[in-house]
DNA sequence: GCCTAAATGCAAGTTGTTTGCAATTAAAAA
DNA sequence: TTTTTAATTGCAAACAACTTGCATTTAGGC
C-alpha cells in the first residue's frame, strides 16, 4: 500500500531524475484519469516543452511505468501502470469523449463495474501480438 | 447471398453516385482487408484526390456502409460493414502492423478463430457509448 | 568543483487529416 | 433534351499530433 512517488517509480532504473521528470510524474500520480500529452502540457501550465513531455512519455512507456490506454481522436491516452492500477477495460463516451476506467474484478456482473447509467454503443475488442509471418524469423 | 455493388450499397440513400464514389466503393468491395485512406489512395494509383477519399470515407461511415476498425500508428483503418461482414474482433501484429480479421462464431475456442500461430501479447477491450453526464439532456 | 553523457528547449520537419474555394458534374426541373 | 442548381471534386493551404536536429543546460559520477 506504499504510495507511488516520482522517486520510487524511477529508482533502480538508471534514469536521471530531472526536474521535469519529477514534475511530469507528480502530475501523472496526482490524477487518477487517463491523460494525453497535451492534457499534461496544459495541466502544467505550459511550463515544460511539449517535446520533453513526448520524450518522457515514450521513455516511461518503455519502462512500463505508464501504459497506453486508448487512441482517440488521433490522440494517445496513457495511465499509470503501477501495482495499484492493474490493467482493465475502459469506457469511452461517444459524446463528450471522456474516458472512464472500469474495475476489473474477475467474476462480476457488468453493471457493477461502472457506477451509474452508461449506455454501451460499441464494444471494441482487439488483440495485438505477433502474427505467423513475423513469428518465424 | 447477393453480392454488394457500389450501386446496391448506395441505393435509396439520397447520395449522388459519382464516378469517384463508384471507384472507391469498388475498391472497398474488392479487398477483404481493413484499409486506410492512403491504402485506398495508393491502390487507386493516386487517380483521385486524397481529400475526396477522406470526405467519402467519412460519409460512408456516417451511412453505416463502412465501419472504423482500428486506429493504429496514428492512422485510421476501415472495413466494409455490409451484411456479409458482421462486426468482429481484430488481431494487430506488433511487428509488421498487419491487421487480421477474426471469425466471430459465438461459442468457440480462440484457436479456431485465427488460422495459424498467433501470439497474443495484448488484448484491448474498450467500450464506447454514452456516459451518465451526457445521457441526461 | 569538474567532466561527460544524457536531457532539455526551441524551431523546423513529418504525417495524417481537414478546410476554403473555384470549377465540375449528377440529377432534378423545365 | 437542354437548363438549372446544389452537391461534389481537385487543388492548395491549413491544422494537429507528434518527431527530430542541434545548441545549451544539467544530473550525477569522479
Ligand atoms: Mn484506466
Ligand atoms: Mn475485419
Ligand atoms: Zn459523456
Ligand atoms: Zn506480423
Amino acid at each position: 500500500m506504499d504510495k507511488c512517488t516520482p522517486e520510487s517509480l524511477l529508482e533502480g532504473r538508471n534514469i536521471k531524475i530531472t526536474r521535469q521528470r519529477q514534475i511530469v510524474l507528480g502530475a501523472i500520480i496526482g490524477t487518477g484519469k487517463p491523460f494525453s500529452a497535451s492534457d499534461l502540457h496544459d495541466s502544467l501550465g505550459s511550463e515544460m516543452d511539449l517535446a520533453t513531455i513526448y520524450r518522457n512519455l515514450e521513455m516511461l512507456c518503455g519502462e512500463g511505468i505508464i501504459r497506453q490506454v486508448m487512441n482517440e481522436k488521433e490522440r494517445q491516452y496513457y495511465e499509470l501502470a503501477c501495482k495499484h492500477n492493474p490493467e482493465h477495460p475502459h469506457f469511452y463516451c461517444n459524446i463528450c469523449g471522456k474516458i472512464y476506467c472500469m474495475k476489473q474484478d474477475k467474476p462480476m456482473r457488468l453493471k457493477s463495474r461502472l457506477p451509474g447509467d452508461f449506455t454501451v454503443e460499441q464494444t471494441v475488442l482487439q488483440y495485438r501480438g505477433i502474427c505467423p509471418d513475423c513469428g518465424k524469423e
